[in-house]
RNA sequence: GAUUUCGUAGCUCAACUGGAUAGAGCACCUGACUACGAAUCAGGAGGUUAGGGGUUCGAAUCCCUUCGAGAUCACCA
């Protein structure tokens, strides 16, 4: 079945060839959704047209909409309204598309051939994952789904910064004070444990430092004498130098950190197929500073050091090689670049990381053009905003950080409070409500996350993200079991839904709810163009708005007319597949009942 | 200081990329369960899109400017 905006570019632009001799390609014709104050669903404006036509706007639009009249079949009205040409569709073409409909509604299709990878969480081994890190999960895992369904082949990667001075702090503390404690005997989970001792790292080197200055030294002095950071870099050559026991040690305490990721990942419901460790990447790229030293990008100074000039781009110049011959972090992403386009030869590479990075990614990303790498024009970075509270920044110096784990488990303790308030899942198992809690919570705290722009600056307001009503996770979630509850009551009532609708005139609710539903494929298409899963979640919440909108107003069971009670039938199935999809995109599930 | 992102209802966000009278949710007010699930629906109120100027048939969107907020600007990662 072509689609009914395909069908509309191709016959306006035989309008224009027609009507005023003039060549607009179909794909130039972009029609909107009309306003819902007019009637009709697609819009054209068409003051763009008049000095191509030589006519005034209005007359325009009313001679195509006359022409389709005329010559479309599945246009069956028409309105002008101040040069917006406003169609409605035909109640055959409508009824046919919710009942052979080919929108997409799983990810079992044909493959365009592309291979992206999309790099999302890569966590410091240090720290336990907080709030920042759960929208930079939701968002790398949703966005990994809108490329699968968008035809890709999709390899999610998660690149693990095990390595570096950060970890040697947790380190040395757990030496000095950790009395051999583990995750077992301390109770704690592994990546909290390590992150116990990173804290305990800073409060030691602050107390250290005050007192030094109360010896009579100055900032600057103290920050030099410092023994504990001192100790720490030391830690750092030792690793470095591949020291036994201080690796014997950092194995051990990574182990802690991965054992205890891994249960906060599995428990938010994302994964990966790939790992990096940057303790196997952080020596790569200095080959590709030889080559760009022997091709003149890169420049040597005197003092050895490697850099390249970026000022004709606007930017500055850039260290890619210290002096001493070792890496920078720049250098590291353009050796990880290169190995992840030999290893798995893709068409496109996304970089989930936060707009802090920006400018890192400029010139990540312009460094790798001007080398002529094939892979550079497919590099993205999906940068987005950080996550505020409403008593400002996270911080986690002052202790406002928002644990992901405690986070998790607060929004299902709400799910579950909610629920038995509610009283509607009786017959429930203990193992089924526990799901379903984990469910409707999860769906609360992913939604609320996914649903802004990623490009933007959003704040989360715990009160606000608990809430189940409205425009939520759950409010999406209910329709769709409302829906499983009329396909359930179908089924016992045995409605046949393998009748005629030659007959069938709909009614304005259903058409809106095609109306929404012929905007999926488009949808999904815009989702991966501008990297932006929120266009899907806002997308699948409107179509969900416009079902309860329906389900209010018209009685299936109670309808008369037993096409009409076939018909809405199959128009609620649709519209749960629509909505099941959609949400599985975003990763959030749908449950049947709840 | 330089570069850069942003500023939309009391609050949190939209606005199909330059289109119609700027839309939703929360909160507030009114109504609808002896209906197929009220985690719902229908309605009301709430705006000089930070301020000013410009571009044009038409601006929240593009340009200039003022004010305000964030980020980046290491031989850190």
């Amino acid at each position: 079945m072509i689609h009914i905006e395909n069908i509309l570019q191709k016959s306006v632009s035989e309008a224009f060839k027609n009507l005023y001799n003039t060549e607009i390609e179909p794909k130039n014709l972009k029609f909107q959704p009309t306003r819902k104050e007019f009637e009709g669903s697609h819009t054209l404006t068409c003051f763009e047209f008049a000095k191509k036509a030589g006519k005034a706007p209005d007359a325009i639009g009313n001679d195509l909409g006359n022409y389709l009249l005329k010559n479309c079949l599945n246009i069956s009205k028409f309105n002008v309204v101040k040069g917006f040409l406003n169609v409605s569709i035909s109640n055959e073409y409508l009824i046919n598309f919710s009942l052979f409909s080919n929108a997409k509604t799983n990810f079992d299709f044909e493959k365009n051939g592309e291979k992206v990878m999309v790099e999302y969480s890569s966590p410091n081994t240090n720290k336990p994952l907080h709030l920042g890190h759960l929208r930079n999960n939701f968002l790398g895992f949703a966005m990994a789904n809108v490329f699968r369904a968008n035809g890709f082949e999709v390899i999610k990667a998660n690149l693990i910064n095990d390595r570096g001075i950060h970890i040697c702090k947790s380190m040395l503390a757990y030496l000095k004070f950790g009395n051999n404690e583990t995750p077992d005997s301390s109770g704690l989970k592994g990546d909290k444990l390590v992150g116990k001792y990173y804290v305990e790292f800073e409060k030691q080197l602050k107390l250290e430092k005050a007192i030094l200055i109360s010896n009579g030294n100055s900032e600057e002095e103290a920050d030099k004498k410092v023994s504990l950071m001192q100790d720490a870099q030391k830690m750092l050559l030792a690793w470095e130098n591949g020291d036994t026991k201080v690796l014997a040690l950092w194995n051990k305490m990574n182990n802690w950190v991965y054992e205890g990721f891994n249960s906060t990942y599995k428990s938010i419901g994302v994964s990966f197929d790939k790992f990096y460790y940057e303790s196997n990447t952080y020596l790569l790229g200095k080959e590709m500073v030889e080559e760009g030293i022997s091709n003149g990008i890169f420049y040597q100074k005197e003092d050895k050091s490697v850099w390249i000039d970026l000022t004709a781009e606007g930017l500055d110049h850039k260290l890619v090689l210290r002096s001493d011959g070792t890496s920078v972090y720049i250098t590291q992403d353009m050796g990880t670049a290169d190995l992840k386009y030999k290893e798995f030869g893709i068409n496109k590479s996304i970089y989930v990381v936060g707009n802090e990075q920006d400018y890192h990614f400029n010139v990540l990303f312009l460094i790798l053009k001007k080398m002529g790498k094939p892979y550079a024009s497919g590099l993205h970075h999906l940068s987005y905003g950080m996550v505020d509270l409403p008593s400002g920044k996270m911080k986690s110096r002052e202790g406002t950080v928002v644990d992901a784990d405690d986070l998790v488990q607060e929004m299902k303790d709400e799910a579950q409070k909610q629920t038995t308030e509610l009283g509607k899942i009786d017959g429930f198992s203990a193992d089924e409500a526990e799901k379903l809690y984990e469910n409707i919570g999860l769906a609360a705290l992913k939604y609320y996350l996914i649903k802004v722009d990623p490009k933007k600056r959003m704040l989360f307001n715990p009160a606000e993200s608990i809430d189940f009503h409205g425009y939520t996770g759950p409010f999406i979630q209910y329709t769709h079991a409302r829906i499983c509850a009329i396909l359930r009551k179908s089924n016992e009532l045995s409605i046949s839904t393998n009748v005629s609708f030659e007959s069938l005139v709909l009614e304005n609710c259903e058409r809106n709810i095609i109306t929404q539903i012929l905007l999926l494929d488009k949808t999904i298409k815009q989702a991966a163009e501008e990297y932006s899963p929120s266009v899907i979640a806002n997308y699948v919440y409107e179509v969900a708005k416009t079902y309860n909108s329906f389900y209010a107003e018209l009685s299936i069971f109670q309808e008369k007319d037993a096409q009409k009670v076939a018909f809405r039938v199959l128009l609620s199935c649709l519209t749960g597949k629509v909505i099941k999809y959609c949400l599985e995109i975003i990763g959030i599930e749908s449950p049947e009942k709840m």
